[in-house]
RNA sequence: UGGCGAGUAGUUCAAGUGGCAGAACGCCUGGCUUUGGACCAGGAGGUUGCAGGUUCGAGUCCUGCCUCGCCAGCCA
């Protein structure tokens, strides 16, 4: 079955992306014996993102399909950015996304010792040499684009001073910035990258995990590769930006005395979503500059915020296994995650009337004081979640938006004279209203058909529209939050303007006095539920009485307005 | 300015190694319905960045050009 645009397939032999068709290739070829092996590595430095997401699923889907193994390993290489707490969050939220790490999780810093000691191997070598140069001085001999590099005057040091000054910058002899271990590669190559690059700076700092054990921390790229051969990965996976690093990575595994095979790095994509962002830079000026409430803000492209938001996992894996990678940068609209999240809880959401905007409806023909539960389905695309039941009196609340003094064409919902199905209820039939002193309406009354009480009426008259309700005497009180785009613009900062430009001031509105059937109570901490014809509504996990919309039901009249305003 | 990477419906991706340019989301029509939801059926939407060339045949191969992204941290 599927092929085009849908990667997800597991069968062996389909067509895929360029990534699995490597990996079918190296199998079949024997590159790595057979093996398949990935890794999630990011830096604990912050909270993941729905960019991370895609290659979490992407490392750890691979190797699900291919029968091989997928860690997550922290790329713990500058203690001056890091923490142990950032370190805990993304492991649960990776749990959370629904993945487990084959070997637990781990950390480049587990592998200082060998790094140290490769690196002495490199310099005994002759192929990497302590350099006394500032970082100014550096940078200024490293050239430019049109200009090739000048050598370091500490370049043609003899093995035995470069070990003897590497091992004592390791010793703590020298402060932060006096000198770092260099490769000795080409200060003339075209791939700036190239030019002797560093491999270890001095950072007299406490690391999360080895403490004060080290004062020389190696870079980036000096630990990726080597950690990667160091756990046997085989398929190195890492966003587009890293392209220019693959010959040092390569040139690094190359020069050095490895176990196993070397590790081939492929690059992809990275994500882009509209109506957000999702540098960390522009994250943290959102939440530093109270733009939103925090990393778990609903609005926030965060996993905290997508979970707190009510998206389902399964909603977000199944999204990035549709986008599917490539190499070549866009811009996925958030639409398609929003109709990912839908399609799920359609299918798992269970089903509570709440009204937002409450307006009184009386049955002037039921009786007063009399009570009668109503039985409604808990979801009808799964009779297995089976049914619920809600109180039915004289005096309801409906959706002000349900009612119509003198409605347009096309607005189906109920009006003077008009009858229509409540769900779950009786057919009623409006006779008029109550208008408070500002000629608002403040009450509409109406009369019920007992005999409809199936939801059909027994000579066989039809309603155009079926609305929700809640019993006024039994409904509880809570509130909801709409969420709109963060951003107005598709596409913030694009064309070199400022994001924050373009922040829609509008993207949370609060209801304050929303009236929910009793079995709302049902509804546990960070439950998503459907309110009928609304949406879908998470609960709060510590606010209770508080409801984030996931995402709205697709809305028909809604679309009618908006074409009906636009001519 | 040098190097590398990339250009296929509005968007994201497909289209073994030259053989009828497709899917999903979005949009439009209709059907069905106790959610104007869901579901079902259909439709519109393409000069495959541009210009040449090779070939019976080019999204795919060749040449030139254009546009976009990344690279001059002791960040990752």
């Amino acid at each position: 079955m599927s092929s085009a645009g849908s990667p997800q397939g597991d069968e062996p032999g389909e067509r895929g992306d360029f990534i699995r068709n490597l990996i079918r290739q190296n199998l079949a070829d024997g590159t790595f014996g057979g093996r398949v092996q990935t890794r999630f590595p990011p830096e604990p430095n912050g909270f993941l993102h729905i960019g991370h997401a895609k290659s979490i699923c992407l490392n750890f889907d691979l190797a699900a399909e291919f029968g091989g193994t997928c860690n997550l390993r922290f790329d713990d290489t500058n203690p001056e950015t890091e923490r142990a707490d950032y370190a805990a969050a993304i492991e649960e939220d990776v749990r959370w996304l629904g993945y487990r790490s084959d070997r637990g999780a781990l950390y480049a810093s587990d592998y200082f010792d060998q790094l140290y000691r490769w690196a002495e191997d490199l310099i005994r070598a002759g192929l990497a040499y302590v350099d006394d140069q500032d970082a100014e001085a550096i940078s200024e001999n490293r050239g430019s684009f049109t200009e090739p590099g000048a050598d370091s005057p500490w370049r043609n040091r003899t093995p035995e001073e470069n070990l003897d000054l590497f091992r004592r910058m390791r010793a703590g002899e020298f402060a932060d910035g006096e000198r770092v271990l260099r490769a000795r590669i080409d200060m003339a190559h075209e791939n700036m990258l190239m030019r002797d690059p560093v491999l270890y700076r001095i950072r007299h700092r406490v690391h999360h995990r080895t403490g004060d054990q080290w004062c020389i921390y190696p870079t980036y790229d000096w630990a990726h590769g080597q950690s990667d051969a160091a756990e046997g990965v085989t398929n190195s996976i890492c966003t587009l930006e890293f392209d220019a690093h693959r010959p040092l990575y390569d040139w690094f595994l190359d020069h050095l005395d490895l176990l196993g095979d070397r590790p081939r790095q492929t690059e992809f994509a990275r994500l882009n979503i509209t109506h957000s962002v999702l540098s960390k830079r522009r994250l943290l000026q959102l939440v530093e500059e109270g733009h939103v409430d925090g990393w778990d803000d609903p609005r926030m492209p965060t996993l905290r915020g997508l979970r707190r938001r009510g998206f389902p996992p399964k909603a977000i894996r199944e999204f990035c296994r549709h986008i599917g990678v490539a190499r070549v940068d866009g811009t996925v609209e958030v639409e398609l995650l929003e109709s990912f999240a839908r399609r799920e809880l359609n299918q798992t959401a269970v089903r509570r009337m709440a009204v937002l905007n409450p307006l009184r409806l009386v049955i002037e023909n039921y009786p007063e004081g009399q009570v009668e539960m109503r039985e409604a389905d808990n979801n009808p695309e799964d009779p297995s979640a089976g049914a619920r039941k809600a109180p039915f009196s004289r005096e309801l609340y409906i959706e002000r938006d349900d009612f119509m003094l003198d409605p347009p064409a096309k607005f189906y919902r109920l009006s003077p004279g008009r009858e229509v199905r409540l769900r779950s209820g009786y057919f009623v039939t409006c006779t008029g209203v109550e208008t408070d002193a500002d000629g608002n309406v403040a009450e509409v009354r109406c009369t019920y058909d007992p005999e409809t009480g199936s939801g059909q009426a027994p000579d066989g008259r039809k309603v155009r529209a079926t609305i929700h309700w809640v019993s006024a005497a039994h409904a509880g009180e809570g509130r909801a939050v709409l969420y709109e785009r963060l951003f107005a613009d598709p596409h913030p900062g694009a064309d070199g303007a400022d994001p924050m430009e373009s922040l829609n001031s509008d993207s949370a509105r609060l209801i304050g006095n929303a009236r929910f059937e009793p079995a709302m109570a049902d509804i546990a901490p960070g439950q998503v539920v459907q309110f009928e014809r609304l949406g879908y509504f998470a609960r709060d996990p510590d606010t209770p009485d508080l409801f984030h919309r996931t995402v709205g039901l697709r809305d028909e009249w809604a679309r009618i307005q908006k074409r009906q305003s636009a001519r």
